[in-house]
DNA sequence: TTGTATGCGTTATCAG
DNA sequence: CTGATAACGCATACAA
């Protein structure tokens, strides 16, 4: 096989069914009128020549592709695989198509990646922006004509739908529950990086849905009388070396901290790995929740309780926002609020006044 | 913004830089030659006006699309996310981008899917085969010049590279280890489906890494003194509750089946907490082998050995094999066997001659 | 070095 | 209903 790259076009086909190009286009773009004898005549010649219709030449006339970008922040991170296989399912429905980037996360590479989408013509695109206070490329996506929505987080600056987790009333869920049991203090873990490895100030949180938690939790401890909440917030979990730090300072603080929220699954399980390793036992030692109903909440002792994100269906709903948006839809944008349930298993319980726990070093 | 999809085009800067459409078209494209004043004048012109290349237009010239295919039999799961990102990685890296669909393990789909991707006109296609025996589709894509590289499994009716797991030798190294512990009946454990549960011919197994690991896994059994191999192998462990089903069965073969593999880590993770459910505590009741080293295998006490598929390797290779075909290389088609090694952790025990366990219907 | 003219495979317009 | 023919935006052979 030689591998040429040269496929039959219509013409081959028009000529092979003894029609014009314009009657065999008509049959086989599926527009226009034809007639019974021509249509057959078209079809025939068209299946035993083996013709495959150029979607990148139709693209060019219409102006309209079947492409629609997704830009996530890790593919590899289930989070984002489940929400882009809800994506990859919507919009198949839609005969649509789904080229999709990482931005790992970084600024400058999700801008990259909207400038090679938009370059591609792409229909529509479905992001999770990784800085709500930096969508200038976004906006002039939209301002071109590209509908954008926005996945697991928003920007105030960005008037397109986004289709959210309820962090807010998750954060306040967990915490009453945990107030509930006897918690007085609880520590909230997230791999955003700080420069100091203190929280900063909320606006400077990229993530929107990051930064709802974080502001949700500090509200709520200090409604319960916590008078230094930020001291709470430990930043920059982005690996077992950091996060094993990180619980090393919070069984410092024993036994003032008697709980751990962990703000992704990766980080859970971190922490779960560095609880266990450190021979405590969930939740008699330490409460904890972590964000994401993972494979391995499921399989520890005891099995971890869990907010609930259910992120299939973000996907869902994203590209359903997008499509409705494809076919015309010019009603003024809206944020979709997904409930984010607390799933209560076996990490959560009363706390035991402890003595110091002995920590390795 | 009232979203017209109208962009700008050579012509346009042409006009603005006052030179001819093709001066533009060169110094924006890159190529041919242009003076320096010239490609001043053009360059500013084109970010005075903010233009962007159309990509569809230029691969319509060309005849090459800056785009690779990619299916997956489904992206949810953590083998063939991780891949993806490998081969997402690679990819970008050559400038290439990334368009992905689910199989969902079904041929039909497959199918569909390459049709589709075939007709955006793709660069090339990295594909993991649902079924090694029905591949004319992936031919027929090769023999119209688009080149394929088959992740994960492979095809002997398909003349092209391909990137798989070392499935024999794996089997062969756990059963061999197991063997040395004193295991002698261990059940092969996978979610393939048979028409009546059972395993028939191998031939019929279109997956080839399941077909290959099976057949190995029958050849090391019987070298070993098992008479009928084929009943150590259990099929169609595709949710909780066949495989809860399948555990059953294995533990009425108590005590003689003391191990079981797990042909992924779905199934894994599946059978790990049936096991725990049912009060089993390994590896003294049983030992496990997973396949796949997913997140949740190092949360569990004890922790799970696994074949450790490194499909983000498999993914890099993939890409790589695919970019260097593009680049014209035309050496014969070749597998690449990825090494898949053992790695133990604590589910391999020696077995303990137990009485029969009880269990809960 | 630059410009002109033509082609890529469709869709779409407009007479027949 | 059908058939020429002109776009679409870019690349490129060839002429200047």
């Amino acid at each position: 096989m030689s591998g040429k790259k040269s496929s039959l076009t219509v013409a081959d086909v028009a000529r092979a069914a003894k029609v014009s190009k314009a009657t065999a286009a008509r049959v086989l773009g599926g527009y226009g009128i034809a007639s019974e004898t021509a249509r057959k005549a078209v079809l025939e010649a068209a299946e035993t020549l083996g013709y495959q219709p150029n979607d990148l030449a139709r693209s060019m006339s219409t102006g309209r592709s079947g492409l629609v970008g997704v830009i996530v922040g890790d593919i590899e991170n289930a989070f984002f695989s489940q929400a882009v296989r809800g994506i990859s399912d919507r919009l198949r429905a839609a005969d649509l198509n789904l080229i999709i980037s990482n931005s790992s996360e970084r600024l400058s590479e999700e801008i990259e990646m909207v400038s090679v989408l938009l370059r591609q013509r792409v229909a529509g695109l479905i992001v999770a922006p990784t800085d709500a206070r930096r969508v200038d490329h976004l906006k002039a996506a939209v301002a071109s004509g590209t509908p954008v929505v926005t996945l697991d987080r928003r920007s105030p600056d960005l008037e397109v739908d986004a289709v959210c987790g309820d962090d807010r009333g998750s954060v306040a869920q967990v915490l009453h529950r945990l107030h509930e049991e006897g918690h007085r203090r609880v520590a909230y873990v997230t791999a955003m990086m700080t420069a100091d490895g203190r929280l900063g100030k909320l606006e400077d949180i990229g993530i929107s849905a990051v930064r709802e938690r974080i502001s949700s939790f500090l509200a709520q401890m200090r409604d319960t009388g916590v008078e230094t909440p930020a001291d709470l917030v430990f930043t920059g979990a982005s690996d077992d070396g950091s996060t094993a730090d990180i619980v090393t300072r919070i069984l410092a603080q024993s036994p003032s901290i008697t709980a751990i929220l962990a703000s992704d699954s990766l980080i859970g399980a971190r922490i779960f790995r560095e609880l266990s390793d450190r021979g405590l036992s969930l939740p008699q030692d330490m409460s904890l929740v972590s964000w994401f109903d993972a494979d391995w909440t499921r399989v520890t002792s005891p099995r971890i309780s869990v907010v609930d994100q259910p992120t299939y269906q973000f996907g869902q709903k994203a590209a359903e926002r997008l499509i409705s948006r494809l076919k015309g839809d010019d009603s003024p944008a809206q944020t979709f609020v997904v409930a984010t349930p607390l799933v209560e298993r076996g990490t959560i319980g009363a706390p035991k006044g402890r003595g110091p726990v002995e920590i390795p070093d």
